[in-house]
DNA sequence: AAATTGTGTTTCC
DNA sequence: GGAAACACAATTT
């Protein structure tokens, strides 16, 4: 049933525009702008039925994706972000000797903040400026580089921030690079993230199968809860089986947003037309 | 719709 | 090493 999204109070247009003493042309106009389609049009990508045409079928939408990547010669990682391997020396220090600089800044689902070191992007998450009562955001990095330096440096995060966030170019055209640590099982299940196309959802079960665990799909979620670079690595992008919306360590509420916010900008046919057909009814 | 069993990996003893 | 905890899945009530 619908109960993904139409709850009993959810407020038609008209409700809204008139609470915020706009008119509603107005906000249709504000919303699309902000969005990329109509409102409605987005209520209709948090839909089971969208999320099922949007799952790869058969043949996984990781497997094209992936062919997709190995077709060119040294383009591979012809993606966004380029995934640096920490060694488990530098994993084991905790990080000792380096420096790590963080901000906080605003993106289209909410504050995120931000945290760098030298040799790339090891922190992205989300979390609700209205929340005061939540402990420091800071603290999770803390906890995990406790021998770091950790410091604020608004100006060297917001650079990176407004090209992830606004597409903001470079001063290269390089991708951009984020360091992550952690068990080999857990780099390759990250690395099978990157290759997920936007706009396209998979299941954590064909993320187990891509990683060689076919049976591992409780496992391979486990290492997506524990990706330290959300939405850059997209752990959005990976939904139930049954194309229920799954967990989101930042709010299933923002990850729905996500998946809405990629459906709007992806390509219109990037879908896999007939996937939903070949599903069995639900 | 809920309980039950089967799962792989990580973390915490 | 073993036990417990999991952003899951398949099969049963």
């Amino acid at each position: 049933s619908g109960f993904y999204v139409r709850n009993a109070h959810s407020p038609s247009l008209a409700e809204l525009a008139d609470h915020l003493h706009v008119s509603g042309s107005h906000l249709q106009r504000v919303f699309e702008r902000w969005a990329g389609v109509s409102p409605k049009k987005l209520l209709q990508y948090l839909t089971l039925e969208h999320a099922r045409a949007r799952l790869g079928g058969r043949d996984s939408v990781l497997a094209a994706a992936l062919d997709a990547g190995l077709s060119g010669p040294g383009r591979l990682h012809d993606l966004t972000v380029n995934l640096l391997a920490m060694t488990p020396g530098q994993v084991k220090a905790k990080g000792a000797g380096t420096e790590i600089l963080y901000g906080v800044h605003p993106s289209p689902f909410g504050s995120c903040l931000l945290s760098l070191t030298e040799a790339g992007i090891n922190w992205l998450s989300f979390f609700d400026a209205t929340d005061h009562a939540a402990a420091d955001p800071v603290d999770e990095i803390r906890a995990q580089w406790p021998q770091a330096v950790v410091r604020p440096d608004q100006a060297a995060t917001g650079a990176v921030a407004a090209r992830i966030f606004q597409g903001e170019a470079g001063p290269t055209n390089a991708p951009l690079r984020a360091v992550v640590g952690g068990s080999r099982f857990r780099l390759k299940v990250w690395e099978a993230l990157l290759r997920i196309p936007p706009g396209q959802l998979t299941t954590y079960e064909q993320i187990a199968a891509t990683v060689g665990r076919p049976t591992g799909a409780r496992a391979a979620a486990g290492a997506i809860a524990h990706n330290p670079i959300s939405y850059l690595i997209p752990c959005h992008r990976v939904i139930r089986k049954t194309a229920a919306f799954g967990g989101y360590r930042w709010g299933l509420t923002r990850k729905r947003a996500l998946v809405a916010w990629e459906a709007a900008r992806a390509p219109a046919n990037s879908g896999t037309p007939a996937a939903a057909d070949a599903l069995p009814p639900g």
